[in-house]
DNA sequence: TTCTTTATATGATAAAGATCATATATAAAG
DNA sequence: CTTTATATATGATCTTTATCATATAAAGAA
């Protein structure tokens, strides 16, 4: 048995890095395969001994995304949890998160799914469900009290995202981003 | 001179008609020249005479749609701005609007532009920029006091449709439109 | 009716890119 | 060191689709 499973495991890895990165950037349609492949110093025909296909590295680099993005990084100890969430919230809303190279699919994919199969549609809904409940844990809301102000929380914070990154005018994305984050206050109750 | 002007002009708008649902709903990528004309009854030889190719057709397309949405609706004289701009929201956060056939591109189309040409995302921006003024007139806010409201009221607006599209489940859908036509009324000051 | 202009249709071209078939290289096992 | 399974690379194929070139048709003008 030549190349160990971890060399194996590892490269799916450097792939579904790529693949994440570059499909959140510019969605399904405008990357291709053997771009992907590069990015991770490549050729197209090692692709696929790793996935079925395109689609399927789609699907699959959205849930390791959803698996590794920064929400699910776990509270330092010294801050309460809702220090911890306002942190959180304004990483999210933040130009480094909008122009950066760690994008939340959830704000950048969210018109490109609507054209995908199941296994990405599956995925996303995944995803969205645990932004939801992460950010509820934090905001320590009771169970279906306050629900409706968090879910209206994630359109908002989606929604500027994915807005900031229509807008090249610098100016306006941070007018934007500030003004969502004003708001994140207020629906959370801290002012 | 064959054809009258206005056949010709009569003609463009069929086009544009088709584009702007085609493109809205499934993005530029995933929709073919082809497919526009058949949906007003043309081939696509008949295209190039009204259009210099797909990306132009996708920015006029945007532009006809800010042109023609229903935000651009003229407010009806007995009710008051404060009503109107409440109908015109939840008819926004409305499944009719997600499934509908007069998809808002704001929306629809949040991620599908960073990939566009200068055009696009110029058009985007200016609809963009429509949707706030017109929303900040029936608000009727105190000019630069309360503009962040607005724009996180868009965002949110924005982010709420674009999320629904991509959920197959119908309750899961009103639930997340429901929580923010609430969200609009407390940001609108109206609760 | 005939002529002429231009919208529309049809057929051809060419490029892009996903996927497959085949060749090569690598490293573990003996 | 040799063998061998499998990761990776290369070349070929096939489909899709935008766009162009050319033909046809429609309708206003004479």
């Amino acid at each position: 048995m030549p190349y160990s499973q971890e060399h194996k495991e590892k490269t799916r890895k450097k792939i579904l890095n790529s693949a994440r990165e570059l499909f959140s950037k510019r969605g399904f349609d405008s990357v291709t395969v053997n771009e992907i492949m590069e990015a991770c110093s490549l050729t197209r025909g090692a692709f696929y001994t790793h996935f079925s296909g395109k689609s399927n590295l789609y699907s699959e680099a959205l849930k390791y995304s959803a698996m590794n993005s920064e929400l699910t990084k776990k509270k330092p100890k010294n801050i309460s949890s809702k220090q911890w969430l306002s942190q959180l919230l304004d990483a999210y809303l933040s130009v480094e998160h909008v122009r950066g190279e760690e994008p939340c699919p959830l704000a950048f994919l969210a018109t490109d799914i609507v054209s995908r199969d199941k296994a990405a549609k599956d995925a996303y809904a995944e995803a969205y469900k645990k932004m939801n409940e992460i950010i509820m844990d934090y905001a320590g809301v009771d169970a279906t009290c306050k629900e409706e102000n968090i879910i209206s929380l994630t359109s908002m914070i989606i929604g500027a995202v994915a807005i900031s990154r229509t807008i090249d005018d610098r100016r306006s994305v941070e007018n934007i981003l500030q003004s969502c984050r004003q708001q994140t206050r207020l629906i959370l109750g801290e002012i």
